[in-house]
DNA sequence: AATGAATGAGTTTTCATTCAT
DNA sequence: AATGAATGAAAACTCATTCAT
């Protein structure tokens, strides 16, 4: 359907997008690594700033699509409730979101064009602040609803629970390329901090 | 001690990297505000980079008297314990690093940069993730010494305190131009989140 | 095989840099004159110091090129010796050396250069006093080997046949325009010199 | 009579411009090693021209003096003839001129800007040239004329003695710093050629 | 689908010079 | 006698883009 050399210029543009920001990238930078001639970009692309816009495009389907099965899989996975509820979900949401190569390079991105780009602003805040609370919100309902933890502020539980994990991110998965290492350093640091979250639940 | 003109074209250097990131911004745009020709600025600074590396140490140089001042206000603080101990010791943090206009600006240009530049990647996590963490443990040690919080994993404490912290400072302090609208939103959110939680502190 | 403009600006930035230096010349004079815009030449060499690269590259290799033709002339010269052996010698070195319009310039800007640039001066070195002496030698050896002239010195020979040589051509083929009168100039002088010293080697 | 600064500024100056220059010493170059701010300059010089125009000034006077000297000197030389006659008169021409330090580095800089600039071109060729040839042609007919030497085309005679020394200067006194080594190089070589002219001459 | 050649507008930086102090 | 501050002009070079092939 893409040609090779489409997908090509989109896979090291993000690549060099990431970690430089979109306009300390040059349309040579990325021709240099896609091995072919500057002129040529332009026949896949109308020009630079088509490259990020197609770039943002398919995080947010990939993003939307991931958002759904997650909300699709909730009540189903609240039933069967043999082994940690929690676990599944944030296997999803960490493995193919936070830590998955593609999602991971658009958030650094997202996160540096956020401040000259109002637009970009606005993605950023839906996709790091507002989906992701929402999300955790109606867990916690679903939560509360079959009794599991007791009634409370889900709003509130959703940052205490969710903050971590952002911060986390920022700190381990934000960092040069998205090693193994910094891989565990995250998944070890957000899984203690789940573990004793809902520890403390349970008890209280 | 400082000419006019250097302070004006740090200053607005600033503005402008904050917004755009360091590459983005020319120094015609720099010079267009500072009301100087291009030429001038190299009578005070010997390149663009240089600009940038000052802002930076003069950074470096309040963070660190600002950690200095609340380490040494710990003590004293705790021990006049009329007035909830954490109130003078957030105001403080709150007020004069995370809200104060200069170290604002310095922390996005910060956030910006640190992809492209491994040197600036490791202040960020000094002055947002490595201070402010040990600063939060030794507060909650020194808690845990005068028996006011139960003992318990501190620094997992500082985490569950700082990350939400961190969290709304992303979320309403990194947008724009920094408006007392803003502000509020980050300390209605901080205070709700530190009440709640010295609230649960007592309880458990 | 090059393309028309590369060898214009080539053409042009020798006239310009033997006559007023290398770092006297801007790219914005060179581009004056070959009727493109300033950013076009980028396009062809990757920098100012590119172009001169390449004028010395070829330079040696037109040189060494012309050594190798006028080595394996000398022994066929030196048996049909009915006209006067010398002459042949020196029309080729002279004519396609000296007074080559390619050659002339180069010797110009390598003689300006040499101070500057310890690379430049060795290349100065070599192709105005090493191998024009080291071929001088090798005539004079032929010539001794064959009986013509008697056995001598052969080193000081050298020199006291192309000293003069190199000085009439700093006199008369380093100024200006290469002109014809110049050229004559230098060709009487040379051809006297050449004469004499002949004449008076027999005599001896 | 003239200030420590501003023969600080000539001296400085022709060593940078000698090595690579004119053009391409900057007034930074300058003042950097004079440690003086580049506005000060100006008090002493009207521009940059003018530090280039004193230095010329001050090497025509100084050759002019040597020339008369020189001149004066020969009928009294050649009539004391215990000492080889040629002896004092090279020592004169030879280490105040060629390798006395201010003057060699006027000749370093007027042969790289005789090509830009035809003011030049004709200094150069009066005291690199012009005036030593006229020189020796004196010094050959006043040889001639007291029966030292055979009658011959003195003029002819002067370029066979002094092109190897032009040839020799070139060689070895216009590379990097006159070190001694270089010195003795070229006297060796200049000496050499003298006492074989002298002989030769003798002989015939 | 790709490229060779070109370019206008812009980049950072350098330079000689001025002028008030 | 020297300098701090500024500047117009120019330097080398980059960049996104166009267009004919």
């Amino acid at each position: 359907m893409m040609g090779d050399t489409k997908k090509k210029i989109l896979e090291i543009s993000l690549d060099l997008f990431s970690q430089k920001g979109f306009s300390a990238v040059s349309i040579r930078d990325i021709c240099a690594q896609v091995m072919i001639k500057e002129s040529s970009v332009y026949y896949h692309f109308k020009n630079k700033q088509a490259i990020f816009d197609e770039l943002l495009y398919r995080f947010e389907q990939v993003a939307t699509e991931m958002m759904i099965r997650l909300e699709q899989s909730l009540p189903a996975q609240s039933c069967s409730m043999e082994k940690p509820f929690y676990q599944t979900v944030c296997d999803t949401f960490f493995e193919s979101y936070f830590m998955d190569d593609f999602c991971n390079k658009i958030m650094r991105l997202l996160l540096i064009e956020q401040f000259s780009n109002s637009e970009v602003k606005k993605i950023y805040d839906r996709w790091m602040f507002v989906e992701p609370l929402k999300f955790q919100n109606q867990v916690f309902c679903t939560l509360m609803g079959i009794g599991i933890i007791p009634n409370s502020d889900s709003e509130y539980l959703a940052v205490k629970y969710y903050a971590p994990i952002y911060f986390f991110a920022q700190r381990w998965l934000f960092c040069g390329e998205l090693s193994e290492e910094q891989k565990n350093s995250f998944r070890n640091a957000a899984y203690h901090h789940i573990e004793k979250f809902f520890t403390e639940m349970e008890v209280a």
